[in-house]
DNA sequence: GGCTTACTACTCGGATACTGCTTGTCCGAGTTCAGGGGG
DNA sequence: CCCCCTGAACTCGGACAAGCAGTATCCGAGTAGTAAGCC
């Protein structure tokens, strides 16, 4: 139950975007900036693009830009984008399978151990939905030099 | 970020076995009642052993058998002794690789993205915490007949 | 000199190999029980 | 009749393969910019 990598990759890739200034920034340029491999960041990059958190523009010149501020991006969107938003406990119903199964009434309700389960994931993805990249930026920031450093990395 | 399906298969039989009372059963018993491949189960029940959760008995007549009521064991300790209780985000410090890495100062404090997503994980855990099995036994008890069942598919 | 047009270089986008972990399986060490033999 | 011993069967325990999702990579489609040719 490892998260993927791509889901750090994108949050320092969209903070990253931010302070670059709004102009699109190509995915090879993003990748630079934190040693990663291009081509890999650039497949995650397109999946935040589908999910409407960027707007990629071809050609020369070209690349990704941020679509909305980062205080109307939450954790549980980049998560989601990059994840999916498959839970991550998944029922299988083997309370209906083997011999349980052939001996009891098919049960009616719901699984109250998937139940158990799903109500500890809804109170992760609202404490990801409660946090904005903005916040984490607020956090980050130590004072103008980052943005120059970080605006002369992406060149 | 899909759990393990051992995470399942433990919850379901962790409750049979409390319905079982109280002596040991063997794996492939345990295996039979829900359809599951006995070596692995075997597998999960050996780490929810290794957790302190369960205890094991060896030769004929042996089994697995609870340490402690149902209501002493949370969704977490289950959790953790199948998956680990390593931080399904793992920070790699990339902020600290690539040209930004070069150009920037050295960071101080911990990552503020790491932060965030710890953050949001301790309330999953604590949610996971809140739950024991013993609640999920009573949503799942629908009378006297349940138990009797269970007990001959554990024959 | 200005406009059109063809070309080039650069971007994203999806299709294609590779690696590590989850899943599944097997066989050996240890223990209890049962049965037979001896006292 | 009771006790001891030997054997066998059954259990857990860890070591050994297979499948799949995550990881990494490559090449093609499309577009903007540019430069040359023409009016």
């Amino acid at each position: 139950m490892r998260m993927a990598k791509g889901v750090e990759w994108a949050l320092h890739t969209l903070l990253n975007l931010d302070m670059a200034g709004g102009g699109p920034v190509g995915s090879s340029q993003l990748a630079q900036a934190h040693g990663l491999p291009a081509p890999y960041l650039n497949k995650q990059l397109q999946q935040l693009s589908r999910a409407g958190l960027l707007a990629s523009t071809p050609g020369p010149r070209g690349g990704f830009s941020l679509t909305r501020p980062l205080d109307a991006i939450t954790l549980l969107d980049v998560v989601q984008a990059i994840e999916g938003d498959a839970d991550m406990f998944q029922c299988t119903e083997i309370r209906c399978c083997g011999r349980i199964g052939e001996l009891s009434p098919r049960p009616t309700g719901p699984c109250p151990v998937k139940n158990a389960m799903s109500r500890a994931e809804a109170s992760w993805r609202e404490a990801l939905a409660a946090q904005t990249l903005a916040e984490i930026k607020a956090e980050l920031d130590t004072g103008p030099v980052v943005g120059e450093i970080i605006r002369a990395a992406l060149r």
